[in-house]
DNA sequence: TCTGGGGTCCTAGGACCC
DNA sequence: TCTGGGGTCCTAGGACCC
């Protein structure tokens, strides 16, 4: 018996069995922002709609009579305002708390269908729906259905053994109307599927962006199939583990787990375009201060405290013809922060050393991570124990630095010194 | 002339996602 | 003229230690 164990334990992945009966599915919301309007403004249901980021800069989302003019995601608004107006598309500018609003809600209907429920990102859930012998077609057919009617959002399903089976599950259940949303992609023959697979482009899997589409082409991996296909220590090569993962998924082994808990926030960012170029240090001093303002007010919103702050202005990637350049600046500290009394002024002391006049700043913000629920010194050790593998939180480091230095409130996160520019240790300390 | 190597920690930046 | 914002994870390479 104990021989027969340890046998299986030494070769636990060679030739590996496809975990036999794990199922996942993916519900996306179709055109969610675009369809959260038209829930509140029903008279615009067959009218092409685009919604707007901030600022009124770029689309982000399109209704299918939106898409099927020609209207691409992410593009410029200015690019696309002539065209816009001459067919006469409904713009709208984003309302984020009523997209969150209408989330929550279809969020709380597909949780009745699995114990074990994934929110994935505003507009997507993962459900687990392993060891269900029930038709799931039928299932997620009667999911589907009850979240238009319940919450007015139309959803589309896709299902698979792994997450990236059913991602790609649910963009044929939007492609091909004759699936009725609902699309499981494990019933396929394996011709069938790598037909399917062909029709794909590399970029359409999930985890595969542009920068390794275009590693890949270079080798003349171009459609889904070409990846599916090629030699995995070549993806891994080319694209790291992550790749890896992705080629292993495709093939039906499960790399990527449902993760339920709600996530614990890691850092918490706020940053902006300025609207305008800014050179002036003040004025990009003031730009910082209103958005450290709104991270520590998220900050405090959730009762944490951050641990480590970065400050970053950068100049406008997209011109070509001017010098770019990135600043940024990390400290950690002793105490968890969560006051804007404190904050504010680091922001501006972290900004004066990283600033460089000469330049003409596009973008900046603040980070405020390795976030903590507990503000007392002992749990900060146990909390840093934890996330020291994530974050590499140098908090060992600090605490020596600290007793050094008689335990001085502010430290550099590095070295006293990361790249270029040198820590100015009175300027710190004096917060 | 020839100047170790393994391990850890850290930062900056890349890539991806929505 | 006008190009989002908020996240996560991974990796290359430097610094350091023994």
């Amino acid at each position: 018996m104990s021989l027969l164990f340890g046998a299986l334990l030494r070769q636990p992945f060679i030739n590996m069995p496809k975990f036999k009966g794990q199922k996942f599915a993916l519900i996306d919301c179709n055109n969610f922002y675009a369809s959260c309007e038209r829930v509140f403004e029903p008279k615009l249901e067959r009218e092409p709609i685009v919604v707007l980021s901030n600022n009124d800069g770029c689309i982000i989302a399109r209704s299918n009579e939106a898409k099927s003019l020609g209207i691409k995601m992410g593009v410029p608004y200015y690019q696309m305002k002539d065209l816009m107006i001459s067919k006469s598309v409904v713009v709208k500018s984003s309302n984020y708390p009523l997209y969150g609003d209408m989330s929550s809600r279809v969020m709380k209907v597909i949780s009745q269908y699995s114990p074990i429920q994934e929110v994935y990102s505003i507009d997507e859930s993962f459900l687990d729906l392993s060891g269900f012998t029930i038709n799931l077609n039928t299932y997620m057919q009667t999911l589907k259905n009850q979240v238009k009617s319940w919450t007015g959002i139309p959803v589309c399903v896709g299902m698979g053994s792994t997450k990236v089976r059913a991602k790609l599950a649910n963009r044929i259940a939007k492609i091909y109307p004759r699936f009725n949303g609902v699309f499981d992609i494990d019933n396929l023959p394996i011709e069938r599927f790598e037909k399917l697979l062909d029709s794909f482009e590399v970029v359409d899997i999930w985890g595969v962006g542009n920068k390794s589409a275009q590693k890949l082409q270079q080798i003349g991996i171009n459609s889904a199939y070409d990846f599916y296909k090629a030699d995995i220590g070549i993806i891994e090569t080319l694209l790291g583990v992550n790749g890896k993962r992705i080629y292993r998924e495709l093939y039906g082994y499960s790399c990527l787990a449902i993760e339920e808990i709600g996530p614990i926030r890691k850092q918490i960012v706020s940053s902006r375009s300025f609207g305008l170029d800014l050179s002036d240090f003040d004025e990009i001093n003031q730009a910082l201060t209103s958005l450290t303002r709104k991270a520590v007010n998220r900050l405090n919103q959730k009762s944490l405290a951050a641990t480590s702050m970065s400050v970053f202005i950068y100049t406008n990637p997209f011109k070509r013809d001017i010098s770019r350049i990135s600043l940024s600046k990390t400290v950690g500290m002793i105490t968890p922060i969560s006051d804007e009394r404190v904050l504010i002024p680091l922001c501006s002391k972290l900004l004066k050393q990283i600033y460089e006049p000469g330049y003409k700043f596009y973008k900046g913000g603040v980070m405020l991570g390795s976030l903590t629920t507990d503000k007392s010194q002992q749990d900060l050790f146990m909390a840093s124990n934890k996330t020291q593998s994530l974050h590499k939180h140098p908090y060992g480091k600090l605490l020596r630095y600290a007793s050094e230095l008689g335990n001085e409130r502010w430290l550099p996160r590095s070295d006293f010194q990361s790249s270029r520019f040198t820590t100015d240790w009175s300027e710190i300390l004096s917060v």
